[in-house]
DNA sequence: TTTAGAAATTTAGCTGACTAAAAATTTTGG
DNA sequence: CCAAAATTTTTAGTCAGCTAAATTTCTAAA
């Protein structure tokens, strides 16, 4: 972290990833080509090359870029969770989507996970698929918080749950992302109703009327 | 379907997408090229195009192929599916699994997810779209049958229940595609654990010890 | 049998991702 | 201030997806 050669690259870095964001959006993944992006951040194409490896790399350079804010936001959240369970899990997911629109668009997203799937196991994925891991343990903790305090009995394993309910709760955000008709209501109805489903059963135990 | 200028058509698609399957296999997606397949096929390269528009859309029209297939294994597969409702809908689960793998590799169907994300709504993505939703309504029908022999009640909605549960199976059958290090039992218990945590408490329910 | 029209192929070329190697630049440590 | 090491840029080029247009081939109907 010290040195001005660090300091350079990391001013670099910071470039490239600025110029990548900026082109992906104006032009879309496709379109938009490393040489204009290294036009934009003042490198050379080879440059990119060096540090992200491919297009693809970095891709997910950007995406890893905005992990930390979400983590952090995620967390701040966590705090301040209502004590209806279906209401507090919802807003997990709502927050989780605004964060990411906030940042790249839904085509974009696209190829995001596009990438991230082909590139699954090997290194340029590796920072995503922990993303992923992480969120689903930040459910996980979400769903103790509730436990402890009271609002959600007939939940034994809350980090088993977490993980199940994270993974549905994605799968719904990839058929948001993969359609543009569908509004962010029509998102969270689908999220509220697998909640229902999966939780109501055992909030009918835990809440006796 | 009548003139042999249909038929040949016919014949050319045929042999497009058995070419185009086996340089997939044999040299994964991205090595595959277009030029390959057409003197495989005994086609030009430019035909390719005008059958399929892009590499992308050969995928899809390759997966597309199968989809027959697929809809009536499970058909019949609904007709002897066992009592117990956790075991028929892994073997739902495992139905998929084997016919998908035995006609494409891990490989080449994360191209195929990845590329049905990306054309989503575009006219090549139209077809396995439609063949999620026909999966998860074949699941309802499943659900369906397992409600009329009275060996799970606790479940209203069949329809809602299946689109949610096939939803959350898919979710894994992307994961499985997408680790390699991941086994056939590994996933099979991953659908089952989540299987126990969605319908548990309705069978507990359901059938009184 | 001939011809009109449909469809495939040939040809030629563009573009952009990606790579290797040489050349130029610049920080760093003495 | 200078030499060495690290790193970026330049240069030159490969490869494959994709496209447009001209040409050829072949079916189908007269």
């Amino acid at each position: 972290m010290v040195g001005l050669r660090e300091h350079q690259k990391a001013g670099r870095r910071r470039r490239i990833l600025d110029a990548a964001r900026h082109h992906f959006l104006a032009s879309g993944y496709e379109a938009a080509t490393i040489e204009a992006i290294a036009v934009t951040a003042e490198v050379s194409a080879v440059t990119i090359y060096n540090y992200y490896g491919t297009k693809r790399g970095l891709l997910l350079a950007l995406v890893a870029q905005s992990d930390d804010i979400l983590i952090t936001k995620i967390n701040q959240m966590l705090g301040e969770a209502p004590d209806d369970p279906i209401e507090a899990i919802t807003r997990f997911a709502e927050t989780i989507r605004d964060h990411v629109l906030s940042y790249l668009d839904r085509p974009i997203w696209r190829y995001v996970i596009a990438t991230s799937v082909i590139e699954g196991s090997s290194h340029f994925g590796h920072a995503f698929a922990e993303l992923d891991r992480e969120m689903a343990r930040l459910l996980g903790r979400l769903l103790e918080t509730l436990k402890r305090r009271g609002v959600l009995r007939g939940v034994r394993d809350c980090a088993a749950v977490g993980e199940t309910l994270f993974k549905l709760q994605n799968a719904r955000f990839i058929e948001f992302i993969a359609n543009d008709a569908m509004t962010d209501q029509e998102m969270a109805h689908l999220v509220r109703s697998d909640l229902v489903l999966i939780l109501g059963e055992r909030l009918a135990v835990a809440e006796p009327a």
